[in-house]
RNA sequence: GUGAUCGUAGCUCAAAGGCAGAGCACCGCACUGUGGCUGCGGUGGUUGGGGGUUCGAGUCCCCUCGGUCACCCCA
């Protein structure tokens, strides 16, 4: 029966029947974050707006259009966060992370808010893990970073992934090449499309992302930014390629990718999986040398990248291995022999047993179908004639063999059993 | 934010303007304290919500909420 109230547009409910599927993924790319060095972050989940605003650009569609924003009790202006670098970058700094630390490595996971369209695999509220390594310039790690990203992806059980890489420049090199772009565009504005001529006053590089088939003929000639580096960013990028190749990492290169977040330099990468729709970037990430300076830090470079757990999991086999049950079920006949058995369960539980006790005071054949549909090992049958005896009844919902113990030796036997069994 | 499409029982779906249905699930009985299998019976709905057209609306029209797909954007 629908009740009054409905989860808010673009959020979902994680039901405890979903919620082992969660818990592995998380244990599968946690692991994989801890091994390569990376201790786990928790950031609040609203912080100023202001720092959105600052972090990833005036002038994104993050910051203008999706932030869930609002004024508190105090006047604050406070948003949600709708990505995690920022805090990260806040926390960093607040705690002077980086004294003591060459390398500050964190990684996260949490839900993440952008006022957006529904759509699959996109969502107001979603999930993201990521790491961020915060004090090196170095392009090995910016190859241990993506490799970091594969691997746990790959640990989540993803197959078909490709790598996209490219370099996005600095604020030394890029201006020159979007001049150079917004040149070549305006050239011949008869080919591009409004949005694309827009684009190419605000951001260039954005028209690369045009689906359009005229706009996309267009620029099959456009300049590229590979050629419009500077010296640095050049010499980083294929350091960056030489260390993928040398851990054995594929990846493509890919002029035309483009980061959406401006705080981005020198490397981009976008990891994207054959089993999704339109949206079908299951992680991205890349450098942001500037970004710590920005916040008012001394210059830190850094480099992490987020991954979209709702997207992995859609591109997962929904593989429904149902939730474990308990080991044993309680079935009570009677008000005294229900106390009897919460008696019974509470000293089970103890000693480590998952135990469920009935209280739907049905029939015992109905209890026993409740313990059946619940999946459980065993059910412990507590009725008159076992509160008589004082043995009760324990029967083995696999075989159907029951015994009788009294209550003491309920726990040895259990655990006997269980030996046997595994 | 733009466009398209859908919304009927807990779930999956029928009903081509004329009695709101099926399968599964749930409850009960056969079987009064012993699950799974079988058979029989039963509960369950303001057809997402509101308005309109019509003798009559689940069906047509308008508004609204939500889902899905694409755009936009992005994880």
């Amino acid at each position: 029966m629908m009740g009054e109230f409905k989860a808010p547009k673009g959020t979902k409910d994680i039901l405890p029947d979903d919620s082992p599927r969660w818990d592995r993924f998380f244990n599968a790319v946690e692991t994989v974050y801890k091994n390569y060095g990376y201790g786990r972050i928790d950031t609040p989940i609203f912080e100023a707006e202001s720092l959105f605003a600052r972090g990833i650009g005036d002038g994104t569609d993050i910051v203008n259009k999706e932030m869930y924003a609002f004024t508190d009790k105090g006047g604050r202006k406070i948003a949600l966060r709708p990505e995690e670098t920022a805090g990260v970058v806040r926390a960093f700094l607040e705690h002077d992370l980086g004294r003591n630390n060459p390398l500050f490595k964190a990684y996260y996971k949490g839900p993440m808010f952008r006022y957006e369209r529904p759509q699959g695999g996109r969502q107001r509220q979603f999930w993201q893990v990521g790491v961020e390594a915060l004090g090196s310039a170095d392009p090995a790690l910016d190859a241990e970073v993506i490799d970091c990203a594969l691997e746990s992806l790959s640990a989540a059980g993803l197959e078909d992934l490709k790598l996209h890489i490219n370099s996005v420049g600095c604020p030394i090199c890029r201006p020159g090449y979007t001049t150079v772009l917004r040149g070549y565009i305006l050239t011949e504005p008869d080919r591009f499309c409004p949005t694309c001529l827009e684009r190419a006053e605000k951001n260039p590089m954005r028209v690369f992302d045009c689906k359009n088939p005229g706009c996309a003929a267009a620029l099959q000639a456009a300049p590229l930014i590979t050629a419009h580096l500077c010296a640095a960013c050049a010499d980083h990028f294929s350091a960056v390629l030489a260390a993928l190749q040398v851990i054995g990492v594929a990846a493509e290169p890919d002029p035309r990718l483009v980061r959406g977040l401006d705080y981005y330099t020198k490397t981009a990468f976008e990891i994207k999986s054959g089993a999704l729709g339109a949206q079908d970037a299951v992680a991205a990430g890349g450098r942001y040398d500037g970004l710590v300076e920005q916040f008012g830090g001394v210059s830190t470079p850094g480099i992490g990248f987020a991954v979209g757990v709702e997207r992995v999991l859609l591109a997962t086999e929904a593989a429904g291995r149902p939730a474990a049950g308990p080991d044993v079920y309680v079935a009570t006949l009677g008000a005294e022999a229900r106390q009897a058995g919460l008696a019974a369960a509470k000293g089970l539980r103890r000693t480590g047993f998952a135990v469920a006790v009935d209280f739907s005071d049905k029939s015992l054949k109905k209890q026993l179908s409740y313990a059946d549909k619940a999946g459980a090992g065993f059910t412990l049958i507590v009725g008159d004639e076992e509160l008589q005896t004082g043995a009760y009844v324990i029967k083995n919902m696999r075989t159907g063999e029951q015994a009788a113990l009294d209550p003491e030796s309920l726990e040895p036997w259990l655990t006997s059993q269980k030996q046997e069994g595994a």
